[in-house]
DNA sequence: ATGAAAGCGCTAACAA
DNA sequence: TTGTTAGCGCTTTCAT
């Protein structure tokens, strides 16, 4: 039933809790005979001492950072836990990370689990669409536990790291308009994604500033992997036929890399016949044949930052306002795009 | 100094612990007037509930598996992760992973931080060469902590999820033999991955058995990542001028595609003028131009075998001994080798 | 509506 | 060499 304790063992050898203690800490001053009873006893209860109730459970000289991310498999995440770290670890935090693989409860569990073993702060990119449940982070406030966003949401006044969505993704779809293209496609994120919204909302507000018309149908719910983003345009070339639209815009480089292969099985060249152009600007890119235009997230500084932002606000003695840091995202051209305006 | 506990609160207030409390959990009997005046004092002393002594720090519902990986960027670790974390989550287990990135301290950091926290059990990914200190294995073992290891370590008698690298370097190699290549570079991986010895060593035995020699020459240390391939490989072509190796074999798929971008910058074609084999079978690879040649190692499934045999162990009553489960690499040939036998 | 006291599993200081 | 006791920060009866 309940695990076995300290006393259990106690009373179990003969002995009483303070040399099974001694035992467990390795002191010298047991009798050998002793501690062979007590080591036996312990073997067969299959005793496992619980670290937290040492030290009378005081706050361990060790630090450490929650940072709930929400794709484990998605170099994004990688360089985000990566900067983070990185920050954390000259300070002499600790990270622990915990995906959330786009699944609510999960997300919450690794909240409590964290929350419960006591670290010293959290650093959440937040599951987000219309049916999220954000009570916890209002309990995470009553208890003035710190925390840091990676992604704001709106109504909740937390400190959080972001970058400007919109702007970046009204600059790329200005300057695919700028170069001729006149029907893009978007294969958009997954729906748990405020960032994937926003990039949404910076094509429609390039549109709105120039006389072509934004449609819905322009939009591709696809994913955040190239296997998403290779079925999405596989399955829009094979259905539209000759009317495709002449540049497609990914969510991110892995839907990308996956439309670009797509694109390459249909026999369409890029930028020959279409243009794409991905977002984040993920390491690997550099390695790739085809030099993807995308959109630079700086996503290690993100890191950082947000890093930085939480252990400012853990290891200040009074209760700090919540910040707002904005990074930029920066359009990035390289190969996979081209000018096809008639005039140009 | 130290942080402000529950007493410093009901002592400043004027109220007692208990009163505190119950405002730090929303009971509904305590006067509105008594409330704001806790509150005001919680605010003041930026004071946080600590949550491990909740409960008379007693174990938590939520189980938890702390997951030591070496490198957060790295695809391979990505699949070990998402493998764990598949299977504990099923069985309600949270995964929490921390990265060594290589680094000693940071590792032993990071076992320190999750076993004082209590999670219910570790795997870990070790990191290993000639200097590593391992006592901390040791402890463990010691105080019955659970753990599984995720490379075998000589000498340590622990549960472990492995796989046989030798088998299937070997195989990989004596492939390149068959098809005429008698010249082949390894572009090995960091000095801490027993795995990358272990494919050193397979490349060994496939020349063993032919009547090649095989010399530490044609080992390259390289890295874990496409960086690292790229600035060896560029280096080693531009080193070594007409009487380079006709094949390329490599610590991963990263180093591969690094691997690929200089022979590529260099003017070779691949598999015309070198063949390249990479090891993992990351699943980007399914979407690059280039069908690479690879060793398909199951990384998932170690992750999810590694969470299962920890959890087994976790929720056995007695103690059980080590187990050890070994699962196949497989070589999948695709187009970046070819055979350049003469007669064949 | 509030307070006093016991208890959670362990360590540490002191006694025996 | 071993045992007794107090205490870590909180919750939870049970009184008041």
């Amino acid at each position: 039933m309940r695990n076995p304790t300290i006393d259990d063992v106690a009373k179990r050898a003969g002995f009483s809790k303070a040399t099974v203690s001694a035992v467990l800490n390795d002191s010298s001053k047991v009798k050998d005979s002793t501690r062979r009873k007590i080591l036996d006893v312990m073997e067969d209860l299959n005793y496992r001492p619980r670290a937290s109730a040492r030290n009378g459970f005081r706050p361990g000289a060790d630090r450490s950072l929650g940072l709930i991310i929400k794709e484990i498999d998605n170099p994004y995440y990688g360089q985000i836990v990566a900067g983070a770290r990185s920050y954390a670890n000259d300070r002499g935090y600790t990270v622990l990370t915990g995906s959330s693989e786009g699944d609510y409860e999960a997300e919450q569990r690794i909240v409590n689990v964290l929350k419960s073993k006591d670290v010293d702060g959290l650093i959440i990119v937040p599951l987000l669409d219309e049916e999220a449940d954000l009570s916890y982070l209002f309990e995470l406030k009553r208890r003035n536990f710190p925390f840091v966003l990676l992604e704001s949401i709106r109504g909740v006044p937390a400190s959080v790291i972001d970058i400007d969505n919109v702007a970046a993704s009204k600059a790329a779809t200005e300057y695919l308009i700028e170069n001729g293209h006149e029907r893009i496609v978007h294969f958009a994120g997954p729906h748990y994604s405020t960032h994937s919204a926003e990039r949404i909302e910076g094509m429609r507000r390039a549109y709105s500033e120039t006389s072509l018309v934004f449609s819905k149908d322009s939009i591709i719910p696809t994913g955040a992997y190239a296997a998403d983003g290779y079925r999405a345009a596989l399955e829009y070339l094979r259905s539209v036929g000759r009317s495709r639209a002449t540049a497609f815009s990914c969510y991110n480089d892995l839907v990308a890399i996956g439309v670009l292969r797509a694109c390459n099985e249909m026999g369409l060249d890029v930028p020959g016949d279409v243009s794409v152009v991905g977002y984040d600007d993920i390491d690997l890119l550099e390695y790739l044949p085809l030099k993807l235009t995308t959109v630079r997230v700086p996503r290690f500084e993100m890191g950082r930052k947000a890093a930085e932002l939480m252990i400012k606000h853990i290891e200040s003695k009074e209760k700090l306002p919540p910040e707002r840091i904005d990074l930029e995202a920066e359009l990035v051209i390289r190969e996979s795009t081209r000018n096809i305006a008639s005039g140009g």
